[in-house]
RNA sequence: GGUCCUGUGGUGCAGUUUGGAGUGCACGCCGGCCUGUCAAGCCGGAGGUCGCGGGUUCAAAUCCCGUCAGGACCGCCA
């Protein structure tokens, strides 16, 4: 049908007779016999010369036969990849015509988000989509080659799997067999790939689809995509190094630089530097210890397990009313309330100033480096509470863009393997149930301070972001047991829950360990967008709808009869 | 479950604080002119449920209440 595509001509092209398709990206008429027609097609626009353009609307779909020839003297367009040549054209066949589009498709204007995905079939046509999602088929693709170079076999895991109580809720799909009896979307194939190492496949791979039921956000939507890896007879170390080897291939690929190796922190630092466990660690604004500084203090808001504070630089500047607004969300974030402080020359200051010692506000300047002209912000509370809600007053007043200043790659490492207890007082897994103790703590699984084990799980974060997570398994069927019975999981339960995955530990469980990673967030990062909707061809909005489909939609009442379903009444 | 922001011709905005005629800007669309443009240019024209409902008022895009949709975030996401 054509022979060449719109955006690769080029002067070496000059003298061709061509044949190309495409849309009509702009039209610019200079009177009855002249006419310039930009056609635009996967590959980029070339300008077709044509006499008389009238019938040659925006976007209407064309065939265009003419000859390639280098343009007049001094009108070259240096910003188009094609723009020495010119199409002379002969012959032109509207294949399709079109309404004008319901938005305009150049990259001056954000267009409302609704209207995008409604017309998704026309939004796709931006060069901005078309890059980003070459962006995500050069990752696949770099994240495919890097797994298979490492000995990572792909095999793919079921969609319609058990459901099971822990993690996040699950996507059901009833059961027309069995009414009554519900299959759930997998959340990830962790039982799976565990299995696969029973089964002896060694490494196994998978860009695998994901489904969880749970509030969506810019960077979250119901289904993502996960490099999912697990390998047999490794240690966390070699783990890391097959991540990082793939995540620096990706990189690679789309920016022609491969990432030099990547720090690590252990979760515990990361908490008390960062207050997170995916510390953006582009910026500075640090948390700081403060607890001794007022271990004597007769100011009873400081009179708490744990004080901390971050300096903002250049901070005093803002207005009482920003500060108001902050208290406030520090408050709607769980802290009993926010102390400030203005730097000024020779004072603090700031509302709580009364209640200090002198001793305490040397210790205070000394300990927070404050100099002139900065703010410093205060929270006491349970260090658990403080390290939250300075961690994420950290973010609020200082991140930078998603996308600025490069690629920071960071471990962090030695995760704790419980967090906090549940309503009966049994801890609560941080990653999931089969991750191993590290070896130094295993004995306090017995009689020891449970919430100080750490574990073998890690976590892959990029510029703040979450990008995977992963560790060694338990193999051992009693350490596993010992685990369900710390949990608060009986026997039967567990044989109930997991019992599949207990049983085929009993035929030879070689030692293994994993991971998966957010094949969404790292392309979004590497292709320079702040949300993953602009690296999926069809994303769904916050509420979980499309508006291209109109999913989620209701079925008729033959089709819930079949698969033995009644509805409740709306509830008011 | 919660907090905050947004909703005005096809598109992106201004107008809302301080109520006074659907007022304005840019793009697009339709028609005309135009033989070297490339975000072409010039002239003319069409196009509106100010998200929706209610209230206050002589009068509401503007104030109040409710509601819907979207977005950002907290909770949630083993």
């Amino acid at each position: 049908m054509r022979t060449d595509r719109c955006g690769d001509l080029r002067i070496t092209d000059v003298g061709r007779t061509v044949t190309l398709c495409g849309w009509v990206d702009r039209r610019r008429e200079h009177g009855e016999h002249l006419a310039f027609v930009d056609l635009r097609d996967r590959s980029g626009v070339v300008q077709l010369v044509v006499d008389g353009a009238h019938d040659l609307r925006s976007e209407f779909v064309l065939r265009a036969t003419g000859t390639v020839r280098e343009r007049p003297a001094d009108t070259a367009n240096e910003a188009l990849a094609t723009g020495e040549v010119e199409i002379e054209i002969e012959a032109v066949e509207v294949l399709s015509v079109a309404e004008p589009p319901p938005f305009p498709l150049d990259e001056r204007t954000d267009i409302d988000e609704v209207l995008r995905l409604r017309h998704r079939y026309v939004d796709l046509r931006r060069p901005r989509l078309q890059h980003n999602l070459e962006v995500r088929a050069q990752v696949n693709s770099a994240v495919r080659r890097a797994m298979e170079e490492q000995g990572f076999i792909e095999v793919e895991t079921p969609m319609l799997v058990a459901s099971t109580p822990e993690g996040a809720r699950d996507f059901v799909v009833p059961s027309r067999k069995e009414p009554g009896s519900f299959y759930a979307l997998p959340q990830s194939p962790q039982i799976f790939k565990q299995l696969c190492m029973v089964g002896g496949l060694d490494r196994y791979y998978q860009i695998a689809r994901c489904l969880r039921d749970e509030d969506l956000r810019s960077d979250r939507q119901f289904e993502f995509m996960q490099l999912d890896a697990e390998a047999s007879f490794v240690s966390q170390e070699d783990v890391l190094g097959f991540i990082s080897f793939a995540v620096s291939a990706a990189a690679e690929a789309v920016t022609g630089e491969r990432p030099g190796d990547i720090d690590r922190i252990s979760w515990e630092e990361a908490m008390e530097r960062y207050g997170s466990d995916k510390p953006d660690v582009r910026f500075g604004m640090e948390l700081i210890e403060l607890t001794e500084v007022f271990a004597n203090t007769e100011f009873r808001a400081f009179q708490t397990p744990c004080v901390k504070g971050i300096r903002v630089p250049g901070g005093s500047d803002i207005s009482r009313s920003r500060l108001d607004d902050l208290t406030d969300r520090c408050k709607a974030w769980g802290a009993k309330g926010l102390v400030w402080m203005r730097v000024t020359p020779d004072e603090l200051d700031s509302p709580v100033d009364k209640f200090l010692t002198d001793d305490e506000r040397a210790g205070l300047r000394t300990a927070m480096n404050a100099e002139v002209g900065d703010l410093l912000l205060l929270v006491a509370d349970e260090r658990r509470t403080v390290r939250h809600i300075l961690g994420l007053l950290r973010l609020e007043l200082g991140r930078p863009p998603l996308t600025a200043g490069g690629l920071n790659f960071l471990w962090v490492v030695d995760f704790p393997l419980f967090e906090g207890l549940d309503d009966v007082g049994n801890p609560i897994p941080a990653h999931h149930p089969f991750t191993m103790p590290h070896e130094d703590d295993i004995v306090l699984l017995d009689d020891g301070d449970r919430l100080a084990i750490r574990s073998q799980a890690y976590d892959l974060v990029l510029n703040g972001w979450e990008l995977g997570s992963g560790s060694v398994r338990i193999h051992e069927r009693d350490v596993q047991e010992k685990i369900f019975s710390v949990l608060g999981i009986g026997s039967e339960e567990a044989q109930a829950k997991f019992g599949f995955l207990l049983d085929a530990f009993r035929y030879g469980t070689p030692p293994h360990a994993g991971f998966a990673f957010g094949m969404d967030r790292l392309t979004a990062i590497l292709a320079g967008e702040e949300n993953i909707r602009e690296v999926i061809a069809y994303p769904k909005t916050q509420s979980g709808t499309d508006p291209l489909t109109s999913a989620p939609t209701s079925i008729d009442d033959r089709h819930l009869e079949e698969l033995g379903l009644r509805l409740l009444p709306p509830t008011d």
